[in-house]
DNA sequence: CCCTCAGGTTAACGACCGCTAACGTCGCTG
DNA sequence: CAGCGACGTTAGCGGTCGTTAACCTGAGGG
């Protein structure tokens, strides 16, 4: 198994750009050849490494729903204890770190998962809908003015709010990550704050 | 030229259809045939009324970013001489419609542009940096706390914030769209707030 | 009454795309 | 060094898609 400071893989490199691409261009937009030209092989050479082009995008969403699920169950867990506010700046942070670092996952996230298996786009759905309940639970802690359907609504706006980071400057013309990254948190907790002024 | 109250023309009923479905599957995942369907005649017929599958991509696209630009104008000169805050509250309110009754569009809007052709996609973009440039102006008014590029990437992640109704409740599982638009509203402000306090 | 024309129809073409088949070439290993 | 498995290659098949061609029909007007 590789450790996480090797040289990439095959697979994971065709992964990267496969992402980049489908961000850019849409699934049905990209096809394999380009995808294989992307990492210097060709066309059919993909087909060694995965069984088609759609269980490279299955593979990706499947990855993107756990691996923040994942994050934020570690947050919540290492945060036990303290006020339910830290616990959601600690989700905010997530998150942010996320949309920031991984833009073509995070448009992928909400764009393509029509294009999945039955079984696939389930999988996907259930574990979105997992991360959404667990923000939704710390949010009413933070904000008990909140209803449960108020508080549902909020977190999927504030969710666009922060995915909104890939139609933020196209290049480095932002004014440097952790500026952002700032600005994007303090908008966040103002947004939830609001939402839960009655 | 048909008034507002006419039934529909043909040519409005397959961009409505069209944007319906390319929301839903994408602009390569849907074929003519289907938009044919949709409006009740089959394939091909559709040329009798644009001149290709991209013309209406492109005519959509245009469409909202004009309607888009124009309210926005129309609302900044009827609030003349009101506070900037007020202004801000007509340009939220105009968005949140938009978003509400169009959520298509909005879909349609920041996830096709590349699809255009060069000149098409040029004048999108055109119109949308107006747009966005009309709400960096009001908001910098009304939050004289914010610099120019704090306060684009603010209207950006607004945008964001605004344009997440495609993902709440997919039926009419919302709670009224009066609530709904109010919640919107909040968020929004207390966003721009936020960003606004240093 | 015929002509025109808007607005359809079906058939078919060429391009492209996902995928498979068949084959080649290393590097490792017994 | 023989054999083999991992990883490529190119050729090509079958299906789909956007578009065009050719044809049909019904309403309106001189």
């Amino acid at each position: 198994m590789a450790s996480r400071t090797d040289a990439p893989t095959r697979r994971e490199q065709i992964l990267k750009e496969a992402a980049r691409l489908f961000a850019e261009r849409g699934f049905h937009g990209v096809g394999v050849d380009e995808i294989g030209a992307a990492v210097g092989i060709s066309g059919p050479g993909l087909y060694r490494h995965f069984p088609g082009k759609d269980a490279m995008l299955a593979e990706l969403l499947v990855g993107i729903s756990g691996q923040l699920l994942t994050g934020a169950r570690r947050r919540l867990a290492e945060a036990d204890g303290t006020p339910a506010s830290r616990v959601l700046d600690s989700l905010i942070e997530g998150h942010i770190d996320f949309a920031l670092d991984d833009r073509p996952l995070i448009t992928l996230h909400d764009r393509e998962l029509d294009r999945l298996r039955d079984s696939d786009r389930k999988l996907v759905r259930q574990l979105q809908r997992q991360y959404v309940e667990l923000w939704v639970q710390v949010v009413r802690e933070t904000y008990p003015g909140l209803t449960e359907p108020a508080a549902r609504s909020a977190v999927h706006s504030v969710f666009g709010l922060l995915n909104s980071t890939p139609h933020l400057g196209r290049a480095g013309t932002l004014p440097g990550r952790g500026t952002t990254a700032a600005l994007l948190h303090r908008m966040a907790r103002g947004a939830f704050e609001a939402a839960g002024r009655e």
